[in-house]
DNA sequence: ACTCGGAGTTAGGATTGCCTAAACGTGGGG
DNA sequence: CCCCACGTTTAGGCAATCCTAACTCCGAGT
């Protein structure tokens, strides 16, 4: 017998279990309570029962003290929700005067309450778009996905001119600033110079020069390799 | 310094209730729980609890076995959730491709999850509009809402020629058929003839004539008296 | 004025989803 | 090889919100 015959509709705590777990499991990799109890600010215990109502409902694979993996539903539902966010985020920035950095919150709350048919209008008013603003690949109605390669500024070597490709989400204030740098995708910059063992990064943007922390290196992610 | 200090964050179920209470006492009057009971379409017994609930929270005057009337905050609260419907319904048909008819169950949902910010940029990037698609006017974001004079269609007298003001909410097939025949916020018509005792009427819309029931006559509302 | 019948409320139960505290499993270090 | 620490799960609670069933109130009609 397999998996789904018909699930009754998730709940939107059911549906950020599922991005979450999506988000903490790439490449088949397995998922921990704690994990997903950090990611969503929930104490472990409440994360097994949420576990055990999903596994019933044949969304997740779930071995009790191993780990859990999204079904092939699963999955199919996180990326739902992932299309939903990305094309509101990318909508709020194009139509309604939302900047990249700010637009997250408010399409985290959307995203539940909007239906396919609204989804798509905006996705055509868009042009089905292929990336978000920070970013981030917007799966097809269909769920595939495919995420360009890239890699951290942190790892850009000094003297490279690269381009940024997406800037991963972060505390608000760090976007802010990130922000305030002029780093967001498609933005062409060049590496001046690092300090070693993870030290501040002096780049080049728009022809001024700032001094970043690594940290907001490995948040922001270009293309990878360049010249 | 007024009335509320702080209220904890209303439900989805409460705005809810809030919202059909408004509508259920114009001018004062006072609502009756099955009346509520019926437009939510929940049990009497449940609208009890709520209802005890809501009066805690300051928002509503209950009397036991009498009647249920909002205080100031709990109509500001309604209102304020009206105007969030009727700007989203706006929004979506200006802009996303809904019809008047078909756009309620969207709002419905998105009342629940736009933030202030998002409401108010979509009244700005609208121009601020005074009616939603449906004729219906939107409150400011103080809470101060005017509904324009009106007569149901089924009231004006045959030979008279009338503008649409509004369409009443009502099942979806039903709206679907009134939009089909023509009518709409400020189309102009003429009533050619009305059968007595709550009998059709035979009206003309952009030079087509069309017998509808008396029923749909009493969900379409016109100028007030004209010629 | 009394009495029913219907409207309204209370009682008790289910579900969802969160919590804390206690019990439990697993795997690495002694 | 055993045992303990840490991570996980279970147990037991709580709050919100719905339900049905049983009880209570009110007022309309005789």
């Amino acid at each position: 017998m397999h998996a789904a015959l018909q699930h009754e509709p998730l709940t939107r705590s059911g549906e950020d279990y599922l991005k979450a777990i999506y988000r903490l499991s790439p490449a088949g990799r397995t998922a921990s309570t704690s994990e997903i109890a950090h990611r969503l600010e929930l104490s472990p215990a409440s994360v097994s029962g949420m576990v055990k109502r999903l596994s019933e409902q044949g969304l997740l694979e779930h071995v009790p003290y191993k780990g859990v993996q999204l079904t092939a539903d699963g999955r199919r539902a996180a990326l739902r929700m992932l299309r939903r966010h990305r094309l509101i985020e990318a909508y709020l920035v194009a139509f309604l005067g939302y900047t990249w950095d700010t637009v997250h919150e408010e399409a985290e709350r959307l995203e539940h309450a909007v239906s396919d048919k609204l989804v798509e209008r905006m996705a055509a008013v868009l042009g089905n778009p292929a990336v978000d603003p920070h970013g981030d690949p917007i799966p097809t109605p269909e769920g595939d996905i495919h995420e360009p390669a890239s890699i951290p500024l942190s790892e850009v070597p000094a003297g490279a001119r690269v381009e940024i490709r997406r800037v991963e989400e972060g505390q608000p204030e760090r976007l802010r600033y990130i922000a305030s740098v002029g780093l967001r995708p498609g933005v062409h910059i060049r590496v001046l110079d690092r300090q070693p063992f993870q030290g501040p990064i002096t780049i080049e943007v728009a022809g001024r020069t700032h001094v970043i922390g690594n940290e907001l290196g490995q948040v922001v992610r270009c293309a990878s390799e360049q010249e």
